[in-house]
DNA sequence: CTGAATCCGAAAGGATACTG
DNA sequence: CAGTATCCTTTCGGATTCAG
C-alpha cells in the first residue's frame, strides 16, 4: 500500500463509534432469545448467512486485501457477488473500502474495529467446521442411506 | 419426558463417533482457509447461514424440546421451515429426533454431542449481534443516507 | 400434535457483457 | 482492475391443505 496520497475512503462519518466497550455483555433487555420476532439479532445474523461474508471476514482478518486478492482467496465467488458482500459488509460498518486514484483502479478492504471484533468468533467458526466436516458428511451419508432405501424406522 | 418407554430415536448408527477430541485444532492440512474451492467449509457454514438452525441450536442448548415449544421458542417460523430446519440439523448429526409413540404424537428435539460443541460459538454469535445490533444498524442509516442522495464522492 | 405435500412468490447467486 | 447491469436458474421460505 505505501504511495496512497489521495485515497478516498468511504467513511460516511463515524456512526456507532461510542460502542466502544467490546468486551462487556450486553444487557438483553428487550429480549434475550429468539422469543421475539423484531429482536433483530437475526438482521444481523442474516449477514453471516450469506455465502461469503464468513469467508470474507476470515480473509480479512489477516490484512487488508485488494479486491483482486479478494476475488482470488474466495475462489469461486462471482464479480457481483464479490462486490455485493462487501458493500453490506462496509454498510455494516465491519469492513473499510478504500478507493485509490490511480489508472487501473485500486481498491483495498480491511476490517474495521468492529469487523476484527468479530474475527475471533469467525475463526472459531471456520476451525470448527473444519474440525468436524469429516463427521458432518458422514453423517449426512448415512442419514440419507437409511432414508432413501426404505422410509426411517 | 418421562413415561416415554419404547421411544424411536432416529439412531441410523453412529456415524463419526469417533471425533471425540473436541477440544484440539485441526491441522488444516488440504486446505486451510477459502483458498480451496471442494474444502467443504461452506457445507457447514451454510448450515449457519439459514434462517433458524442458528436461532433453534440457541434455544435447545438450554435442554430438550417439544416440536411444539420450539415453534413459539422460534416465533415467526413455519411449520415447514421448522420441520425443514431440524431435519437438516439432524441429517448434520447435530440433533437428536425422538418420537414417542403416544396418541397425539409427541416428538422431542435436543442437541447431540456434536450439537452441544457447538453451543458455545452460536452462543457468542447470538451476544455479539446483541452487542453491536444497534450500531450496526445505525451504520446502515448512514450508509443508505450517504449513498441515496448523492452517489458516493 | 407433528409433519408431509403442493403451490407460488421472493430472494440468492452465477454468467455474461459492458463502463471508467 | 474494479464495478454495474442484465438475464436466468436455483433455492428459500410462507400459506395452505391433508394425514397419522
Amino acid at each position: 500500500m505505501s504511495a496512497g496520497h489521495t485515497a478516498v475512503t468511504d467513511q460516511v462519518s463515524d456512526p456507532g463509534a461510542t460502542e466502544a466497550v467490546e468486551d462487556e455483555l450486553v444487557a438483553l433487555e428487550p429480549c434475550g432469545l429468539p422469543e421475539h420476532p423484531d429482536c433483530g439479532i437475526r438482521d444481523v445474523l442474516d449477514r453471516l448467512g450469506d455465502t461469503w461474508s464468513v469467508l470474507a471476514v476470515v480473509e480479512l482478518s489477516s490484512g487488508t486485501r485488494r479486491s483482486s486478492e479478494l476475488k482470488r482467496a474466495l475462489h469461486g465467488v462471482s464479480q457481483r457477488m464479490l462486490t455485493l458482500t462487501l458493500r453490506r459488509l462496509e454498510r455494516d460498518g465491519l469492513v473499510l473500502r478504500t478507493v485509490y486514484p490511480t489508472v487501473p483502479a485500486t481498491v483495498t478492504y480491511e476490517l474495521t474495529d468492529r469487523g476484527r471484533s468479530l474475527t475471533p468468533l469467525v475463526q472459531q467458526l471456520a476451525d470448527w467446521s473444519l474440525r468436524h466436516r469429516a463427521a458432518i458428511a458422514e453423517s449426512r451419508r448415512e442419514y440419507d442411506r437409511a432414508t432413501t432405501a426404505s422410509d426411517r424406522a
